[in-house]
DNA sequence: TGTACATCAGTGAACGCGCGTTCACTGATGTAC
DNA sequence: TGTACATCAGTGAACGCGCGTTCACTGATGTAC
C-alpha cells in the first residue's frame, strides 16, 4: 500500500498546487502578464528558482489555472443539463447554480474572465479551446430536447453559444456586483439574467416559424 | 485669427496623441498592465520624463484610450438606431457597421475587450461607464418602436444590454477571426451573429404573450 | 534488514537589465509694456 | 515693432529596486542488490 505517489512526487505536487493557489489568489487584482514569478513563489514562501521544477514560464501555469478554473464549472452545468425539467425551472436552476459557483470560486471566475481576452496567447487559447468544448455539450443537450425537432446543427450550435456567452457574462457580472458590496446588486443581475434567458427561450420556441429561412437559403 | 490654440498647445496636443497611438499599437499583444511607461516613450522618439507632462501614469493613459475607442463607435451604433428599417435590415446592416468598425478601429476593439475585464480598476470602471451609457442609449431606441408597445423599462433596458453584449462580443469574435487568417472565419461569425440577433428579435416579439408574468410578479 | 549509489525538489548567491521616478536644466513660445 | 521677463514642454543624468535566469549545491527520497 502507500505506494500511490511516493513521499517525493506527493511533496511535489503539493508545492505545485501553493503555486497556483498562490497565482489565483494574487490574479484577483492584476492580470496574468504583469505577474512575477518572485511573487509567486514569496508567497508561497519557496525560492523563486524552485518554479522552475514545475512551470517553465506563467504562462505555463496559466495554462494549468485554465484546466482548474473551468473543469469544475464543466462537471456543474453538465449536471444541469442532464435534467429534465420544464424550461422555465431549468432556468432558474442552472442561474442559481452560476451564482452558487461565483459564490465558491470567485477567483477562477476573475480570472477566466480577465484572460480571456488578455495579454498570454496560450492562456487565451485554453480558455477559448474550452470554452469551444463546453458549447459543443450545451449543443449535444439541446439537441436532444424535443424543441429541437426539425433544427439544423448549426442553428443548435449557435444557440448553445448565445447560451454559453450569456452565463460567462453573468457570471462576471455577480462578480462584480458581489464585490460591490451594494446590498441588492447580486440580485439584480440575477433577476436580469432570468429574463434574458427567458426572451431567448421564448425565441428559440418560435425559431422555425419566424427566425430561419429569411435572409439565407439552407445550405448542406 | 491662428490663435484657436497656440503653436505650443497644438505641439503638446501633438504629443500626447502620439502617446496614445504609440500606446494602443503596444497594447495589440500586451494587455495595459504589463506596459511600460518607457516602452511607449521609447517608440513616440521622447525622454522618459517627458510622458509626465501628459499623464499622472499608465492607468490614466488607460482611461484616455477607453474615451478614444468608444467614442467612435458610439457615433456609429447611434446612426444605427436612428434608421427606420425593417427589423431583418436592421439586424444586416447593425452587424455589417460592426465588421466595418472592426476592419477600422481593431486596435480600440482589441484594447476595450481585453481591458473590459482586466488589471486596472480605474479603466474597467471608464469601460464599465461607457458601456452602461450605451446600453441606456439603445434603450431609448428600442422603447420608441412599435414592438415595444406594453413592455416594462426595466424589460427594454434587459433587451438592451442582451443586444450590447452582444455586439461587443461579436466584435471581439470578429477580430480573433480576422487576425487568425483563416479565409471564412470572418464571414462565419457574421452569419452566427445575425442569427443570434435574429433569434433575439423573434423573443422580443413574443415576450408580452410568452415571457413576462411567468415566474416574477410585476413590481413598481 | 543493511549498504551503496542515483535521483531530483528545493536552495541561495550572483548576474545583468530595464523599470519608474527625482531633479535641475534648456530653450522655444507667450505676454506685458 | 522691440525689449524684458514668465511659462512650461521636453531633456538627460542619476537613483535605487525588483525582476528573470544561471549555476553549482544539498540532502531527503528512491532503488538495486
Amino acid at each position: 500500500m502507500s505506494h500511490s505517489l511516493g513521499v517525493r512526487q506527493a511533496q511535489k505536487q503539493k508545492t505545485r498546487q501553493a503555486l497556483l493557489d498562490a497565482a489565483l489568489g494574487l490574479l484577483e487584482e492584476q492580470s496574468l502578464s504583469s505577474l512575477g514569478l518572485r511573487e509567486v513563489t514569496r508567497v508561497v514562501g519557496v525560492a523563486p528558482t524552485a518554479f522552475y521544477r514545475h512551470f517553465r514560464d506563467m504562462g505555463e501555469l496559466g495554462v494549468a489555472l485554465v484546466e482548474e478554473a473551468l473543469g469544475s464549472l464543466h462537471v456543474m452545468v453538465r449536471a444541469i443539463l442532464a435534467e429534465q425539467d420544464g424550461a422555465e425551472e431549468r432556468i432558474d436552476r442552472t442561474v442559481a447554480v452560476v451564482q452558487q459557483h461565483v459564490r465558491h470560486h470567485p477567483l477562477h471566475i476573475r480570472f477566466v474572465a480577465r484572460e480571456r481576452h488578455g495579454g498570454v496567447r496560450d492562456v487565451r487559447l485554453a480558455i477559448a479551446g474550452e470554452l469551444d468544448r463546453f458549447a459543443e455539450e450545451v449543443a449535444a443537450a439541446l439537441k436532444s430536447q424535443p424543441v429541437s425537432e426539425g433544427w439544423r446543427d448549426d442553428d443548435v450550435r449557435m444557440l448553445a453559444e448565445l447560451y454559453v456567452d450569456r452565463l460567462v457574462t453573468t457570471a462576471a457580472a455577480l462578480l462584480d456586483a458581489e464585490a460591490d458590496g451594494a446590498e441588492g446588486a447580486a440580485e439584480q443581475v440575477v433577476r436580469v439574467a432570468r429574463r434574458q434567458l427567458r426572451l431567448i427561450s421564448v425565441g428559440r420556441r418560435h425559431w422555425l416559424a419566424e427566425g430561419r429561412g429569411k435572409g439565407e437559403e439552407g445550405a448542406g
